[in-house]
DNA sequence: ATTCAGGATGGCAGCGCTGCCAACAGCCAA
DNA sequence: TTGGCTGTTGGCAGCGCTGCCATCCTGAAT
């Protein structure tokens, strides 16, 4: 015998982290089995005789015993976890997607493991190789992005890959998202087609949120093509979005010119800002003034005048997403519609 | 010999979940050294040559090792994990006191495992059994109240447990929040003190948001102190919080009861919804009516007449919650402390 | 020269579970 | 009675890594 005859089932629980408490092999001995039917029942998996599983159901319950999914990833070499890798936990957008991956997932008994990159290419690599390291079944990641050995590591990891919200560019496996240049194409074509020619811009750091960037390109491209340009723009020293960054762009914006008929926002956060500073300063909107934003939040359509903007399906993203993980299939790019609201702001 | 001599590094990958993949003893083999000195090197713990040194991290990278923290944890017995079990990821609030929690996870190396209840008792106690079962180093749970089972979970596991958010209770182990009761009181406190007598309330469900109730219960009882009740109130009837639901409630309160002269939201979203309303319908703030919310959001201090309301301190609790469970030490009560914000709608 | 502390390494037994196989009923058809 | 056969059950070898111990090799001390 190799290992002394075993403790009482578990000891009160150490002080310390990661205590001794109940395996298998305790619930086994107290139901009178062997640890494969124990393991069998409480899959619920292969065949036991009624009176046997509720014998070790019983038992299972009466020592308060919770498996060990750590061993049993181990041996059977399938986890039930899925990486989730993020730009940030702040904004509207990410929890929104978030919520609708989790719902997925939870449904089919998968823990998400979510690391947060806050922007940051290099924090992304570190990241992507510490959930790998948990040996997830598979990984949702934000953006097409990445450096050059994330995308190595992403491709030679051996599980199947969702990079989402985005589909202008090449991804390494599945991809689900919208199209960030053709939204701020639209934005701009609507903008044009409704008369405005005088247009500046406020955004947020587009060097880290390169979605942003996209759909910036977008919108210049179509005023280009008008033989248009941006007149002036102001960028919101805030990292990521914000209210405030919009509220004081746009006076700054509108300080230097002050014969803009219209702005274009990164997003509705930057875009309700700067509705918020024409209201205190009677600016009339959209009269003097009209405002496009990118989102669709809730609180966007609710203000006195709703926020003309773009809807990206957030939740329907977060959900495709982490269905196409889970269904595997093959690699494609799955790109979401997007929805103009007119809004009353332009 | 049990194995077979062993393949190549790594076969490109199959296409199922978890394909095999590189590991310790291919990483070994190739740098002609024994798997214990791998372990050293990798784990920079124990002493090795830098000359070995050198040579094994070279056959790392060569064959993209990524270790299989699975199996670490399992002979190691101590995880690098941490559990998080969160009512809602859809409001502002939750993802704020994520990021404080994570920054400081992500410093010491840990990763979060998430699990979300949506605000059901039952789905929160399965979450943290699932949770559990992945042998994390310390659970953080929002909210005083679970089922028993869940307790006797908490208690039982052996492992560190902090409770976020609310302190108006008994904890398991450690608790890190603010004091809801309080909050509510001090917020009628300062309407009373303002001189307004004939006061309503929006809320949501304060059934599943218990936190929402306990506030509204400290604001009656001080209501009561001084003889007065709230006349009236309206509940939203979605799920969590919402602008729009403020907007509607305040809408049907203000149908029913024309007298008021404040109002009490359950939170800050319902509190801007009504703010919305009245400057559509030409409600003078605060002049004709009151508003004041909860929270703080940063959206609230920018609309053209900043929000009363209370501040929570929401990173700075994610990040003693998370800094309490990696540092241990005694179970014990920490009281964040809330700030009141006197605004502009009162 | 001999001894010895201590650095540098490899070997090996598990961690708790799963997957596979063997073993052993009962039971019906031949 | 003799085979299969299906339904149940236990045994046992790993999964990839870590922790401990044994071993070997230096250089310094005696």
């Amino acid at each position: 015998m190799s290992r002394a005859p075993d403790d009482p089932p578990a000891p009160p629980a150490k002080g310390d982290l990661h205590a001794m408490v109940t395996t298998l092999s305790h619930v086994a001995r107290r139901a009178g089995v062997g640890q494969s039917t124990v393991s069998r029942v409480l899959r619920n998996h292969g065949s036991v005789s009624q009176a046997t599983r509720e014998k070790i159901l019983k038992a299972a319950a009466d020592l308060h015993y919770v498996p060990n999914r750590i061993a049993g990833t181990l041996a059977s070499m399938t986890s039930k976890l899925v990486g989730i890798v993020i730009p940030s936990v702040g904004n509207t957008v990410v929890p929104e997607v978030l919520a609708g991956v989790n719902a997925v997932l939870e449904d089919a008994g998968f823990q998400p493991v979510i690391g947060v990159s806050n922007y940051d290419p290099q924090r992304e690599e570190m990241l992507i190789e510490s959930i790998l390291s948990w040996r997830p079944s598979g990984l949702l990641v934000a953006g097409l992005e990445h450096t050059e050995r994330a995308r190595g590591m992403l491709k030679g990891c051996g599980v199947r890959v969702v990079e989402m919200l985005d589909i202008d560019g090449a991804g390494v496996d599945m991809v689900v998202g919208t199209s960030h240049h053709a939204a701020g194409r639209a934005s701009a074509q609507y903008l044009l087609g409704r008369g405005y020619r005088r247009i500046g811009y406020v955004g947020h750091d587009i060097r880290s949120d390169l979605r942003a960037g996209k759909r910036l390109e977008g919108f210049r491209q179509v005023m280009a093509e008008q033989g248009l340009v941006i007149l002036d723009h102001e960028f919101s020293p805030h990292r990521g979005s914000s209210v405030e960054g919009g509220k004081i762009g746009v006076a700054a914006l509108l300080d230097r010119r002050k014969d803009l008929d219209a702005i274009y926002f990164s997003n509705d956060d930057l875009a309700i800002g700067g509705y918020f500073h024409c209201v205190e300063n009677g600016i009339s909107i959209p009269g003097q003034l009209a405002l496009f934003g990118y989102n669709g939040l809730d609180i966007a359509r609710l203000t006195p005048q709703p926020l003309s903007t773009i809807r990206s399906p957030r939740i329907a993203m977060g959900k495709s997403a982490a269905e196409l993980l889970l269904a595997g299939g093959p690699a494609q790019v799955v790109d979401m519609a997007f929805e103009l609201i007119p809004g009353a702001t332009s």
